[in-house]
RNA sequence: GGAGAGAUGGCUGAGCGGUUGAAAGCACCGGUCUUGAAAACCGGCAAAGGGGCAACUCUUUCCUGGGUUCGAAUCCCAGUCUCUCCGCCA
């Protein structure tokens, strides 16, 4: 969400950087609507003013007066929320603007590629995919899934449930002992007003899974992200600076309707109605986003290391970044079936934007009131790390040998082969 | 599901029709004292929005939404949430 009073000052500005995101919005006529709604609360509040004069004074000869200017302000103040309503409904759906190091474009071919990172392993045998690998084993199968559920799930089963699990484990304790995140189990349903808060909603209701509950007021949602949920822990809240920075990690199922996809990864998991993900969420000083930004990318990129996963980091354009992000990192993992890289992170600051959204402030060390910053960022998505190992560390029968780090988390297992 | 109790500022907590934006304490910020720190003492300290270059000023807000009244944190109605007891249950 964005200040009105920053676009109403820079707005030439303000819709030169809104253009980068390449979206189309119609939000010309914010300005006017922004002055008709101020002019309607000022003559609003001359009125509330006069009211409360009156009833100050007691003086019974003027109540009859009172009741009319009541009648008055009602009627001003139904015209003022139709106008700020129209003016909420166009801030609700702007994007965040790109920071100024973020380059231009409107797709994924203006990214940047920062680094690269481990060795891609040379196959002597024409590497297969993870599906063809899961299939194979016995230990992935969408055939039942698509019988008890539908399509874009997946029944993982065995040793490579174990793996999921361990792969879960392995994440958590890297970033609980090594990176100073909290760990949080927390609901995977969200309300109507945290999905607004991180940016869900208004505009991106299509994607969301939303539960059928007998509440007429509260609309609940699975969430897509455990973003969603993080993030909202301070919501309403104002903290205190000296518990600066918040950092949660949570492991969590996730829940995408995938809308707009359709026909798009439809083979295997990369892209299913659900799947495990560990989320990192940092809450800091709106001046140390960018610093965090850093930090968390780090904290991501440092499980493919310990992993032994060849993998690029990779900066997005303005126009491939999501709604909330100012601005944002993917991290892309080796692929060799597909011959290249593919998302298994992505780390984004947002800026004071969902802050906006959902009145998360903090006292400064001047005890001004300031809205935080908040970032969040993928540490890793299991299921496609999943895929990875899979893929990477594939011997030619179809076995695949376990990441060293992963062994103990494996019961010591370090080659999943079929039974 | 049945029966009660409650929701007030960053936190705890008074107030229960008329300078109450709201006592008090804690926290926080500034100062005195101290070699430094602590303690003690003094002062400051809600948020959002509008107007103004600014000093400043106005409006709104005591869970949410309605209502009564010249006037509501305080009274009435509806809703949400929390807590306690009983029942049920992973």
């Amino acid at each position: 969400m964005h200040n009105l009073k920053d676009i109403r000052n820079n707005f030439d500005e303000f819709v030169k950087s809104i253009k980068e995101r390449n979206v189309d919005i119609k939000f010309d006529n914010i300005l006017s609507l922004d002055k008709e709604n101020r002019n309607l609360i000022q003559k609003k509040e001359n009125l509330e003013k006069e009211k409360k004069e009156i009833s100050k004074s007691k003086d019974k000869s003027l109540f009859e007066k009172s009741k009319s200017i009541s009648l008055e302000i009602d009627n001003l103040n139904a015209k003022q929320i139709k106008f700020k309503s129209q003016i909420d409904d166009i801030l609700s759906s702007l994007p965040n603007l790109p920071l100024k190091d973020v380059p231009s474009g409107k797709d994924e071919s203006s990214n940047i590629e920062i680094e690269k990172k481990g060795e891609i392993k040379k196959f002597d045998f024409k590497p297969k995919s993870h599906y063809e690998l899961g299939e194979h084993l016995k230990m992935l199968d969408f055939d039942v899934s698509t019988k008890t559920t539908g399509s874009r799930f997946v029944f993982v089963k065995d040793k490579l449930a174990l793996l999921e699990r361990a792969l879960s484990n392995f994440m958590l304790d890297v970033h609980t002992k090594e990176n100073d995140y909290e760990e949080i189990s927390p609901p995977l349903i969200a309300n109507e007003n945290s999905m607004y808060g991180t940016g869900q909603l208004p505009k991106f209701e299509n994607d969301q899974f939303e539960l059928k509950i007998d509440e007429k007021n509260d609309r609940k949602f699975l969430i897509p992200t455990a973003e969603v949920i993080l993030t909202n822990i301070v919501k309403d809240k104002i903290l205190n600076i000296k518990n600066l920075p918040l950092r949660f990690v949570a492991s969590t199922s996730c829940f995408r309707k995938e809308a707009g996809s359709y026909g798009k990864d439809t083979k295997g998991m990369i892209r299913q109605h659900q799947f495990y993900k560990v989320e990192l969420v940092s809450i800091v000083e709106n001046n140390k986003c960018e610093e965090e930004l850093e930090r968390m990318t780090n904290c991501a990129s440092m499980i493919l290391d310990k992993l032994k996963l060849p993998y690029r980091k990779v900066l997005l354009c303005a126009g491939d970044m999501g709604f909330s992000a100012e601005k944002t990192y993917d991290i892309e993992v080796w692929l060799p079936s597909e011959n290249k890289y593919r998302e298994i992170s992505s780390c984004s600051s947002c800026g004071t934007f969902q802050a906006r959204r959902m009145k998360s402030r903090y006292k400064n060390s001047k005890n001004d009131t300031e809205f935080v910053g908040t970032l969040n960022g993928s540490g890793l998505a299991i299921g496609r790390t999943l895929i990875a190992i899979l893929e990477n560390y594939q011997n030619i029968d179809g076995s695949i040998t376990v990441p060293e780090v992963l062994i103990p988390y494996m019961n010591n297992l370090d080659i999943i082969k079929s039974k």
